[in-house]
DNA sequence: AATGGTACCAACCGCATTCTT
DNA sequence: GAAGAATGCGGTTGGTACCAT
């Protein structure tokens, strides 16, 4: 059963193309166009793998690539996507006509990062990076955090991991290597990974379900999973390096400030059940959604938690008092759990996501933001600031 | 001029999902 | 429905150019 193999690789030409087979790619698409990426290379007579003619025509050969710098506008698009979205370069890649994602993942992790870094911005939520004092004796993790939305990675480079590179063939282990494959299970059996995985699917049933888990069903849930999950104490395990040590510690600080990611779900199920009873006043009889408003992802960073919408298309309701037309990102800040309505500010920029009709927004709750901090940016991208307490809450009771 | 460090980026690799048989 | 290849995606590598010493 199955296909036959797209090609023998060994027999495969590996490395930069030459302007040679470039030619020959161009040639055969133009007539033939793409797909097919299998049976392509033996027809224009390239030896290479349709997975690389694919690769090679997508990002650097099809004509409707822009090539070079990236403009200002361009940067400031990768920035605000990249908070909402994290590392997903295709998704963002769609905003950006033109370019490609491999380009767009190069220039973030070769420059943009670098830049924010310098700047002192989380380069996840595109805050400046709060100080979170660590429970251990090494140094705080407030440099180390995942650029990733859900996983948190081992930051090797920057803490003088020596240990040889195994990942090629996964046949020797290291010491190391062995320890973090310990406290990997000693995770999976605290529960911590089910209770996140819990929440998730909560979210998405809630996406592919029409029948929509009810607000009291997700406050139940929510609650049973906070208390079930508990944060699993690295303190006594042993390591054999200090560099592991050191990892681990991380890995563990990281760990309990996920927590924080319970407290935000909490808040938001807590303000689902708020606006329950009041929503209907409070939208006066107006349509304001055309479609129900469902968690479709949670994002569990612990520097900025993130609640994920479907898309919400709404009427212009709003506009008169702030720009957010509709909203499919809800982040919280770090410190989720004051949850003190009148503290909360909205960030809402004219940035659209798509916008053929309808309008699609990013929209921040950034919980701890002084005004004066955040009214003294001029950013163009945020230059609809506003303080609108009443439409936040009325915002968020309806959700 | 030689060397070392860094930045850039095309291309590869592995994994997950989708598709075909 | 199962098996396995095709496809798409994100992480990483390695080659090259450039710059500082």
């Amino acid at each position: 059963m199955g296909r036959t193999p797209c090609c023998n690789h060994k027999q495969m030409k590996k490395g930069a193309w030459t302007v040679e087979e470039d030619q020959k790619l161009i040639t055969y698409i133009q007539t033939h166009g793409t797909g097919s990426w299998r049976t392509m290379p033996q027809k224009a007579g390239l030896q290479r793998c349709g997975k690389s003619c694919r690769l090679r025509w997508f990002n650097y050969l099809r004509p409707d690539i822009k090539r070079g710098h990236l403009s200002e506008e361009e940067e400031q698009t990768i920035i605000r996507l990249h908070a909402a979205l994290g590392n997903r370069w295709s998704s963002i890649a769609k905003h950006l006509p033109m370019r490609t994602d491999n380009e767009i993942k190069n220039y973030w992790n070769s420059y943009l990062k670098k830049q924010l870094d310098i700047k002192g911005l989380d380069t996840f939520s595109t805050k400046p990076i709060c100080t979170v004092s660590s429970s251990s004796d090494s140094e705080p993790i407030t440099t180390q955090k995942s650029k990733s939305n859900d996983m948190y990675m081992v930051p090797s480079k920057n803490i003088g991991f020596h240990e040889p590179n195994t990942n090629q063939q996964g046949s020797s282990k290291s010491e190391s290597s062995q320890l973090l494959n310990k406290v990997a299970k000693k995770i999976v059996g605290s529960g911590y990974l089910d209770a996140v995985k819990s929440l998730q699917l909560i979210a998405g049933n809630n996406s592919n379900d029409d029948n929509i888990v009810t607000k009291n069903e997700l406050e139940s849930k929510s609650d049973s999973i906070i208390k079930q999950s508990h944060v699993p104490n690295f303190s006594t395990i042993s390591s054999h390096s200090s560099t592991s040590a050191q990892l681990l510690n991380k890995m563990a600080t990281s760990l309990c400030q996920k927590s924080h990611v319970h407290e935000a779900a909490r808040a938001m199920f807590s303000k689902l059940m708020e606006g329950d009873a009041k929503s209907e006043a409070s939208t006066d009889g107006l349509n304001l959604f055309e479609d129900e408003p469902k968690i479709t992802r949670i994002i569990d960073s612990p520097s900025s938690p993130t609640l994920t919408f479907n898309e919400v298309l709404t009427h212009s309701c709003f506009l008169d008092n702030w720009q957010c037309f509709s909203s499919n990102y809800i982040s919280f800040g770090n410190c989720a759990a004051s949850g003190d309505e009148s503290s909360v500010m909205i960030r809402s920029s004219s940035f659209c996501i798509e916008s053929p009709n309808n309008y699609s927004t990013l929209c921040f709750l950034d919980e701890n933001a002084p005004a004066a901090s955040v009214a003294d940016k001029s950013d163009d991208y945020f230059n609809e600031i506003l303080m609108c307490e009443d439409e936040i809450s009325k915002y968020i009771q309806y959700l």
